[in-house]
DNA sequence: TTGTACGCGTTATCAG
DNA sequence: CTGATAACGCGTACAA
């Protein structure tokens, strides 16, 4: 209940200088005798001192803590990626500080803000919209910049981790052209999100190589927030001529989407083929078990605090890390329903 | 690039002092002449400038962030809470430091040891075994304790939030036992943690109370990590005399018990009736759609940010909120099968 | 309003 | 070499 000792509590107590002290917290600062040493750490044990974060990071300015501002950790995705985040960070003698955007630009804004006050040593985001000159501030500030899963333009010093979104939504795309389906719903975020832009993009792309015109119909870019998903799903279906597959690329609405489809008993795959980006243990407990893109949160969590954790001296190169999501067929996907 | 601006830094550009500068800041600390607030505020605003949180910290000592030690974040019904935590404590004007544990005593250990160098006001945690001496140091920091979830015997001046263990496990016994059930199967947590206590004593209590004998083989009390909940479910089902209904009410173990039922191609609920501990939008996704027990983690996350961001002076009491969850009765449990 | 002591750990400088 | 002293970093709050 008393206050907590100080260094100079425990100085006293051992009867040394509050300098040798700090030398033994902190050793190879300077020589300290054994026998010192020895009876300063059992003063530091008996009185349970702890030196208090706050007086060192005032000294040493930016810190070794990071800062993980996240769109929605109620999203499996992002909630493993947090996961991965603080264990990463914790190997490597850091400690995150979440927080939480809702999607909401002035939530974000905010939590840039307080993360700038404390002087956290990086930041790793999945930014929601142009708060340019937040990240700018923070920029400035000497913070490291990471933006995971998503990114941004104008934040020319910022790193970026994510899958190759290109690429997946290509997979996803092909496979089921492959298996003969030429109407296809895409279910993606919105076209000013990096994540949007590129997995719409990719498919489209697709779509257009193998010579299948593009229906912009069939194309919903919605928001990650909200039930949109449903009504997406709803609309898709009641199409004067429906699509025959549908990928849902974005994975803060699979839930609703793949609700949506159980209501309007559609059958899968018999009458539709479902692929959905999502990395989710259940998807795979689905009747029928769901074909999906699966992200490696682990890898791009380590990439993330790695470059995060960047001393600016030791690599200025902004960096983009580009890894290989794994597509998982399962039994969600089939031929289109014969005419 | 250059060294962000200190107060002092304000003061010269304004050409005022250091003190009048601070007022600004945080108004209410004494008067301050409109012309010259007018003043401070653009060079403030010109230099953006932020206070540095940790010299806040150093003078005024224990801290209004949070500490959140959560077992599990890649657990949807801690991944809620996280979420709920984050948003609540953020509408009062605090931060969350996020730490996860594992389920990890050493983990535990030392996130408990960082949170107190931190000087956090206030501990959230899902304690996961008798750190006692680490406790009882944050403690005497005059740190304010909230366990919730689970709680620990012999931290005396934790707050205690949860919901109602022991009526949610009547609640589902009794549900099967008016179905009809007379053999359950039990899978809930390790009773050394008082989740995994209270649940299986009530539902030993609800037997009991309906006269019907209790078989120890049929409870289970597993891990929180790890996949024994795979084991559990398959060793349950080799009985000679095997259950015809299933409660888990380990949460992190759901999902390894859904899959191994599903394995074993179990038609739930013709063949068994399940009910889970679980707070996760697939469970109704599932076929058939699960009943559950469905865990308010707003409520709990609010009710614990209230009671960590106490300040000491206004309610010493140390108090234990609990909190209905709420059975919600679907397609997974009927009858047992006909001998 | 302003000057300044204070909180606490770090580190450079200095004496033994 | 070992240990001590003092200045520093930055905002807060009280006395002048």
């Amino acid at each position: 209940m008393q206050k907590p000792p100080t260094i100079r509590d425990v100085a006293a107590a051992a009867d040394v200088s509050i300098a040798v002290v700090s030398r033994v917290l902190n050793d190879g600062t300077g020589p300290v005798a054994p026998a010192t040493r020895e009876r300063v750490l059992k003063t530091i044990e008996e009185l349970a001192y702890r030196p208090r974060t706050a007086a060192r990071e005032l000294k040493s300015g930016p810190t070794s803590s990071l800062g993980l501002v996240l769109a929605d950790v109620t999203n499996p995705f992002f909630a493993r990626l947090a996961d991965s985040v603080v264990q990463e960070a914790r190997a490597r003698g850091s400690q995150v500080i979440l927080m939480t955007t809702q999607e909401d630009p002035a939530l974000e804004q905010d939590a840039l803000e307080t993360l700038a006050a404390r002087r956290v040593g990086g930041v790793i985001a999945t930014p929601t919209s142009t708060n340019a000159d937040a990240w700018l501030r923070l920029e400035a500030l000497g913070t490291r910049l990471v933006f995971v899963d998503r990114h941004l333009l104008g934040v020319p010093h910022a790193d970026v981790v994510s899958i190759d979104n290109e690429r997946s939504a290509r997979e996803a795309t092909e496979h089921l052209l492959g298996l003969g389906h030429r109407r296809i719903g895409f279910i993606s975020g919105p076209l000013s999100t990096s994540t949007g832009r590129s997995r719409t993009d990719a498919h489209v792309a697709a779509l257009t190589a193998h010579g299948i015109p593009v229906d912009r119909q069939l194309l919903r870019n919605i928001p990650f927030r909200g039930d949109q998903g449903s009504d997406a799903v709803g609309s898709l279906l009641e199409l004067e001529s429906p699509p025959t597959a549908l990928i849902v690329a974005n994975t803060a609405q699979v839930a609703a989407a793949v609700r949506r489809l159980r209501q309007g008993s559609v059958r899968i795959p018999q009458d539709l083929s479902l692929i959905v980006f999502d990395d989710n243990p259940w998807t795979e407990l689905f009747t029928p078990a769901l074909t999906i893109i699966r992200q490696p949160t682990a890898l791009l969590a380590a990439h993330s605090v790695e470059r995060a954790l960047l001393r600016l001296s030791d690599d200025a190169e902004t960096r983009s890390t580009v890894i290989d999501a794994e597509f998982v067929v399962r039994s969600s996907t089939a031929q289109p329903p014969a005419r």
